[in-house]
DNA sequence: GTTTAGCACTTGAACTCATAGAGTGCTAAA
DNA sequence: TTTAGCACTCTATGAGTTCAAGTGCTAAAC
């Protein structure tokens, strides 16, 4: 992931360099003539002419047309955002703003992101995304049933991060207070830690002696179990503010909008993107950009993404970012990303992650 | 609501009725020629202009341009509808189909909604929508707080409902399993169908003196209700399918699906609309149909909305429909829409409302 | 009184043609 | 290596034309 434009002149980068701010500012191919007027060089057109030809042969530059100016190639644009992210250094200067901004709102993750993204979106005014990945399947680490009603019970499963997930069952039979006592004992007892597909039946009947008052209870709240376990959170995806888009240019035809609503509407390409970064290698914890096709995004089309990851204890519990146009005002959008990042990692950090005491690390026990 | 179009001549319904279908199937203006060869009429074209121009100053249809076929006018749709509503009569064919394709994934409403909104999308091939209304500042009627570990708990939050909201409290000081019990008493006993804005100082110290152990544990919990109360479930809108839209000719320029995606936005229109039809005189739990800007409904621009009210034990708890051009099919939307919310109701309501004991009768005591 | 035939009229869509403008590539000179 | 100049390409724009569809209206027919 070194530089790639090493080989270039200082005078090619500069050309590119400009070029790309130049089509981000206005939206309109460059040529040579505004280059040569634009006072940041001492030579003529013809010779930039020359240079913007080369720089066409490397990929960096591209024509609409044979008469029109050049634009960035994916290539150029992502030459410009590597130098730009090279030398960023965090200004954090408006974190405590974006934080602020956010402690109004103090409320678990989900709703955080959601503030994020919106926020994102208005800051920017690009689209806002926030993303909180799956929880695979996910086991619960402990279990409470609570008496509400004679005929009904709470069931409250708590993972291990102390993520809670409830469910409301109901009998045919009368129960006591203490069945839900009962119950909440067996299921502690047997489908702590148990994750969905080692749910089986001989667990099943073994929980059933225990808690022999009330066999299809125990039966409903293994199920229960067992779905809320299995259906994970499929993980979630937030699109704040994408009309916002419909006033850039680029998006003026169906055609590029249309990828991203279905961005929008499938949900598990973007969530594919931020799991990719957490299993790679790579992932420094730093604000991360996508150019148009790079990575197999496909729906990502002509748009381009700009993200980081949230982190709570060192784990990744999701992402905010911003999606637009390819030529997007990177400078600003990376810095505002990064604080905004920065400022829901401190939200949740000091809001300090409640933990179940260590048990089974992780890794389930397989009796 | 009595049919307007009674005024209307055999013949003139007749044309009407064909244009309106004649217009949804091709998405063209029809002409008198197209009428008069379609083998409905035995009367000339010239008959059929006559006809038309006087619908016209009826205000059903109008033209695009001079010399152009006509279209139907917003209320030409209307009349269409109402006599589609009018000789209905709920075929239940698809019910079971469609509640099978929904058991799969039997879970709670929200997760239903979600799904049936996926279906409304495929099924129709039009936009898929489901909202659930916010549940105002609804107070809650029980707490549990759930001892996690030395320094953290869980407190559950159960409304009226049945429904419930978790939310992690830690602490700084080490607390024993019976400081949890102490708070949930203190907090059933104090805040129990309290709603958020009665939730005042006196009370919270009133707690505090019931929880001589931990007085910050209180205040942390008062405030996670007191937020947890007055965010309330603010509702919410599912769109899916969105892209299928811009197969659509009517959606070919940006303009049209900028309302739409602003309406997946902004959430709050769409629920306007449901909470409408809740507190209106007339909703006789029947498909519902929105044509175009009917009803003060400005984002929906020139798109028609589908929907029919979800109801648990006669009270509304969510709704499905499709948004689609306002030339839809609305004979296969209607009857889908009808079946795919009988689905829905039918198996929540065999699912079983638990429910907790009647206490405060909705109204809470002012103590 | 209602229906029909015929005709003039309007209008939008599609096509061609010409022009202007922008920017390039290339060659030859500095 | 840079520059000046020039021919070339391509797009966007606008005017002019034709074409087809469909109407509104009038006068005749049932």
């Amino acid at each position: 992931m070194k530089q790639k434009g090493e080989g270039l002149s200082a005078r090619k980068q500069l050309i590119l360099r400009t070029v790309v701010e130049s089509y981000i500012e206005n939206g309109e191919p460059v040529g040579s003539k505004f280059l040569c007027d634009c006072g940041k060089f001492t030579c003529s057109s013809a010779t930039i002419r020359n240079e913007m030809a080369e720089l066409e042969t490397l990929g960096y530059l591209e024509q609409p047309h044979t008469s029109s100016g050049r634009i960035p190639t994916e290539t150029g644009y992502r030459f410009y955002v590597d130098l730009l992210l090279q030398n960023y250094n965090s200004a954090a200067g408006d974190v405590e703003r974006i934080k602020s901004a956010l402690r109004e709102k103090r409320a678990e993750l989900d709703s955080i992101l959601t503030q994020a993204s919106r926020l994102a979106s208005t800051l920017t005014n690009y689209t806002g995304v926030a993303l909180r990945p799956g929880k695979g399947n996910a086991a619960f680490a402990k279990f409470e049933a609570i008496y509400l009603a004679p005929r009904s019970l709470l069931l409250v499963m708590i993972r291990e991060d102390g993520t809670a997930k409830t469910r409301n069952l109901r009998t045919d039979t009368d129960l006591l207070p203490e069945d839900a006592k009962t119950l909440s004992a067996a299921l502690n007892a047997c489908l702590s830690n148990v994750p969905a597909h080692q749910i089986t039946l001989p667990l099943m009947m073994k929980m059933e002696e225990m808690c022999p008052a009330a066999p299809v209870l125990v039966r409903m709240a293994v199920k229960s179990v067992y779905e809320a376990a299995s259906e994970g959170e499929s993980g979630d995806v937030r699109l704040e503010g994408m009309d916002r888009l419909l006033g850039y240019p680029e998006y003026a035809d169906t055609e590029s909008i249309a990828g991203l609503i279905g961005l929008g509407d499938s949900k598990t390409e973007l969530l594919d993107i931020v799991a990719q970064s957490e299993e790679g290698e790579e992932d420094d914890g730093e604000v991360k950009i996508l150019i148009g096709s790079e990575n197999r995004l496909g729906a990502l089309g002509s748009s381009a993404l700009v993200y980081k990851t949230v982190r709570r204890g060192g784990k990744i519990v999701g992402a905010v970012g911003v999606i637009g146009p390819r030529r997007m005002k990177y400078q600003n959008v990376i810095s505002m990303v990064d604080s905004l990042a920065n400022g829901i990692n401190e939200l949740i950090s000091d809001d300090a992650p409640p933990l179940l005491p260590e048990k089974g690390e992780g890794k389930t026990s397989d009796d």
